[in-house]
DNA sequence: GGACTCATGTAAAGGCCCTTCACATGAAGG
DNA sequence: CCTTCATGTGAAGGGCCTTTACATGAGTCC
């Protein structure tokens, strides 16, 4: 018998609840997407009274807000390793960043789905709301140091260029990004249509794969 | 009191509960959300009882397949319409037809909830997917009549410009799209930011406002 | 006109979920 | 040892989804 964390059998308290709980969520909306996922199931799952659950999480939607809150903070930490403050260049970290975020949209779909899937309002938690500023700020501070690299006169707002990476990076994984739950037919895997994408938006900006070396 | 329709009462049989249940749905999914939207809560709207809807549609999810495909043909037409078959040119046509993706986003947000948020297997039912395809074919038209104006060599594959223009769209749909759901805060009304990318997107393909009309 | 048929709607019921409340348990600290 | 208080339980109310047997009446065919 599991008890979801593999300890062995407990007496009547848990010991660590909220954690099983939020691994229970993680499991459950994994297997049946957040729509599916029911503040029962995860009691279950850790072997509580559906009761229990209400000990550590408000309802149901701060539990899978709290999971959304977590989510970002892993998602930082992904993207700002694979940023590594813009080495060996800008261009070449830009497109690790890129691919760290459909990695992770792939990989972690569970945190993906709670984080923008589930309806949560980034305002219903300010933990919440600052946890998603702070992994767009990687993206803010990426596209700076690009903007860093164009001839000042006709620089575009540094915000704006990181807006559309965002959108664009964003809009890949939501239609395409996931192996097969809302697939479409695609002629080359995501994480090459939005390197093209990407490659052609800067040459757009006059940033050639030329102009990435620091200079300047 | 009020049938939905606005009809007078009725007798034991409705008369068009197929119609009123969607449109119920589309009330109901404005109202509170795609996840908060109920098949009793439908039946209600349209004055019968919680298991009438069941002879019009085999569950729930058939329900808000059914609301997604209208909103497909919807979608469909208000993008042939505004993408004018390309005229007067290609350029001027493709900023149309983005502005028309956001306003429909904006405009009709319980079908753009129910096409793309409402966790809905395209593959559930042909029907539906064959009407999202045909909305994302006016798209690929267009992306063909951008690609037609370059010189053959180094034309990009036209289904990948669709793909990349159809993200980017959808993505800032998703992210800022809808006036306060999930808001973030934004330095520029979203047709601005989408107008943008793709100005700089096209001029990375070579495709500048000068380009545009219609030479060969 | 009358009888039959069958699509359409109803009532009732089972199973599940969310949430709350009063109560039980036992770990921690004086 | 004994009290305190966070943590978990059981039971219950209300709602939803869906199925089943039954009711109704519009259309059809003689």
């Amino acid at each position: 018998m599991s008890w979801g964390k593999g300890d062995g059998p407990r007496g009547y308290h848990h010991g660590n609840l909220k954690e099983a709980l939020v691994r229970a969520a993680l499991a459950l909306i994994a297997e049946k997407g957040p729509a599916g996922f029911t503040f029962a199931d995860a009691a279950r799952w850790a072997g509580v009274s559906p009761a229990a659950p209400y000990r550590h999480f408000r309802d149901r939607d701060a539990l899978i807000a709290d999971v959304a809150r977590r989510g970002f903070e892993e998602f930082t930490g992904v993207l700002q390793a694979a940023w590594n403050d813009g080495r060996p260049d800008a261009m070449t970290a830009l497109d690790r960043l890129g691919k760290a975020y459909l990695d992770f949209a792939k990989r972690e779909q569970a945190y993906y789905s709670a984080m923008f899937e589930a309806g949560v309002a980034p305002d219903s938690d300010p933990q919440l709301r600052e946890a998603s500023e702070r992994a767009f700020g990687v993206l803010r501070t990426a596209a700076e140091k690009l903007v860093a690299l164009m001839p000042p006169q006709g620089r575009p707002p540094a915000l704006m260029v990181a807006l559309h990476i965002w959108s664009v990076t964003h809009g890949i994984a939501s239609l395409f990004g996931r192996g097969d739950a809302a697939r479409r037919v695609l002629p080359m895997p995501p994480e090459e249509l939005l390197e093209a994408a990407v490659l052609i938006y800067l040459r757009g900006l006059g940033l050639g794969p030329d102009a990435t070396s620091g200079r300047s």
